[in-house]
DNA sequence: AGTCAACTTGACCCAGCGGTCATCTTACGA
DNA sequence: TCGTAAGATGACCGCTGGGTCAAGTTGACT
């Protein structure tokens, strides 16, 4: 669980600071289990607060959603940018994938991101994401070890296709995503490809 | 838009009957745009309807789902029949796929099928479905035309894969999805196929 | 210890939802 | 053309969920 700053804020109270991350572990689970129609008065009762607190910290629940998928943005760029140290880029590439869809839950976390798009602080830190994803796809792509017409965008586009394949399931055992990610990465494999039939998106 | 049929009922009144299709094509358009957020009070609006007249032809808004899931699936399932007969099995699993995806529209229509699953009639339907998509990947793998790890459960959890991707994006080319399923069914062709880390699930 | 701003609390508000039903309208067989 | 059962209507209901706020509590600094 990553403890999550607050750039250039005065600093919390310590129960304030205790009780803000009582409360995105909380709305992280609450948003895995439910998805989103988990409710804020649940997210209070699993953080062991009154449901006034949550809008003394997040004023909307955007806002707490934000401060999620930016974290998770977060987090996910640092293992991108240490993985660009790696001496096999395709399989740096693989365990970015791994360890980007080994951190969703039942859930997908997809729909956040998307409730999150307003929010410019998430913006950038989704923008570096991006850029990280791109130079890890750059070298797996330079190194022979992904097909030539993949871009940076595809994969990001692609990193919750596993855990939602699985969603269908009623039971699904917890990873079998990696089942579907194998596919997947295997699709990205250079021999025999197949030419793609639309280009590449931009991104946004 | 294929006429749905009401097995085993008296049949309907004439103005029962149109408004039971201006229903059915209403939902589905309004799930389409706003996910499972779509209310029944729009609905009935989109329809030309008052609100009362939604619930007496569905009794509650999982039903209404049902109905529209399973003429999804039906209407699937006649498709992947049809293409049983085809010369070519890989290029006839391709184009199931195809018209699948093609199918769907902005929010992928996943979530809709979960909602549904209590329902005895769509449960009925998704497994001829199941069924049939199991003959037509059985077909590609005895021609060569797909690995042979790969089985029908598994095309069936990946059928939404590439409309789920590009959600991310705000505003995507509406064929973008082509650009995915390239990438998904390159992942189930032969030519230096990895093994899968995890055994194929069971259904249910 | 005393002070106070920072923080927490939970009762409260209200919009919007799924769903109901008494009443009105209409398709259709005779 | 008419009688009537099938169907349409929209005001209404209870409930849930996001969001507010005046009053109470507490961490931190002197």
């Amino acid at each position: 669980m990553p403890s999550v700053t607050r750039p250039d804020r005065r600093p919390l109270r310590a129960d304030a600071a205790r009780n803000r991350e009582l409360l995105l572990a909380a709305a992280a689970d609450e948003f895995a289990e439910r998805g989103i129609d988990a409710s804020m008065a649940d997210i209070a009762r699993r953080a062991g607060v009154a449901k006034g607190t949550v809008f003394a910290h997040f004023a909307t629940k955007e806002e707490l959603i934000a401060a999620i998928v930016g974290d998770h943005f977060a987090a996910l760029t640092a293992v991108a940018r240490n993985l660009l140290d790696s001496a096999d880029p395709g399989a740096a590439l693989l365990e970015f994938l791994t360890v980007a869809a080994g951190g969703q839950r039942q859930h997908d976390l997809a729909f956040l991101q998307t409730v999150a798009e307003g929010d410019s602080e998430v913006t950038e830190l989704r923008n570096e994401f991006h850029a990280s994803i791109g130079a890890l796809v750059d070298r797996a792509r330079d190194a022979g070890a992904v097909r030539a017409d993949i871009t940076g965008t595809d994969v990001l586009l692609l990193i919750c296709a596993p855990v939602h394949a699985i969603g269908f399931l009623a039971n699904p055992e917890p990873d079998l995503w990696r089942r579907y990610l194998a596919i997947i990465f295997d699709g990205l494999r250079p021999e025999g490809a197949n030419p793609l039939p639309r280009p590449a998106p931009s991104w946004p």
